[in-house]
DNA sequence: ACGTGCTTTCAAATCATTTTGAACACTCCG
DNA sequence: CGGAGTGTTCAAAATGATTTGAAAGCACGT
């Protein structure tokens, strides 16, 4: 009966949408592809075929296959079997939450973490710095320290409120929300 | 009287923490330079000229102009008088959380801003193909509807995280460091 | 008004990222 | 086995972003 009908062409707002997804994710350090595909995936009621995308974007085929593959890395799009068809169907992660905390937890994560080494690492040569004899050099050595504390502060700061959000939101959105806009003053 | 050393070169841990600073900040979206300039100056004891950072950091004298016009466009970089010098100074903007707060007032709210009409001309069109008289249009237009709501509401959510961070943190860090992390479960 | 010292601008060059498309690989049948 | 239909890879091309450096601009002192 009536074939599913293939979206060759997006309908305007449905373009739009994606788009501005894609600009933001882009903004977000992914590529703004990755954001486009992931949201007509999202957006379509049934899963959707490479050839599906290619048409509806405009992309070439290397080009999503790549951007499938990453999306898929990220775990943000998964392949679907469907029924008798040879070709491979995807559909969007549609957890919202859950999506983005995983994101959150692998992406930001090590760059903070990384930041934190270098910090930390700095500090303790800066300490040795600051026994020097030379009361000049002892005093911007000890400027330098605090302010590199504060970097550090900061980074750990956004560490754990990265925590917080991926923890909370691996369970659920409803408390992720409360737990960001429920107690302010 | 020793006239102040000029750091023409940078001690190896400041180097990777700018460099570090550099990266995070790519990462958010910003020219790594600008990271690496402000970081320089914030470690600094005090103002440095162009020439200094263009020596420390190795970069054309183009290059340290544009970035530290991009760095005072921010407000994250004043421009200093020093007695008696003919060239310009900078210093860097110490108050990070303030630093922060401007910096994603102007940016991401944008960003979300942008997303948020997007979202929202796409529901307002969905919604009239809501009423159409196929039972099936109708159908995908209500998941579309619900998909789309879905993101809205994420934005509104993002927005008004934004919205918190930033009022809080005009005033001080130390509400804002409760106000994220006091009250996790 | 001129020269000096510094800063800014901007077109061209460089460098990095993304996209393409053609070649290869796989799989499912006949 | 062979061929049709898909999926993946990858080197080359396109695009996009950043950097350079030389030239133009400014401001100050003489």
């Amino acid at each position: 009966m009536a074939g599913r009908d293939k979206p060759r062409t997006l309908w305007p707002a449905e373009a739009a949408v994606s788009d501005v997804v894609g600009r933001l994710i882009e903004f977000w350090g992914f590529k703004r592809n990755m954001g486009r595909v992931w949201t007509v995936l999202y957006l379509s009621p049934e899963p959707l075929s490479a050839e599906d995308l290619r048409h509806s974007l405009k992309l070439s085929s290397g080009a999503v296959s790549m951007t499938l593959s990453d999306l898929s890395r990220w775990g943000v799009v998964r392949r679907v079997w469907i029924q008798g068809e040879r070709k491979d169907f995807y559909a969007a992660e549609i957890q919202l939450w859950r999506m983005i905390s995983r994101v959150f937890k692998e992406r930001e994560k090590t760059e903070v973490t990384l930041a934190i080494e270098a910090f930390e690492e700095a500090l303790s040569q800066l300490d040795r710095a600051r026994k020097s004899a030379d009361p000049e050099a002892r005093a911007r050595a000890n400027l330098r320290y605090e302010r590199i504390s504060q970097l550090l502060e900061l980074a750990k700061l956004g560490r754990r409120l990265l925590d917080g959000l991926v923890s909370t939101a691996k369970v659920d959105a409803e408390p992720l929300a409360r737990f960001l806009l429920g107690q302010r003053s």
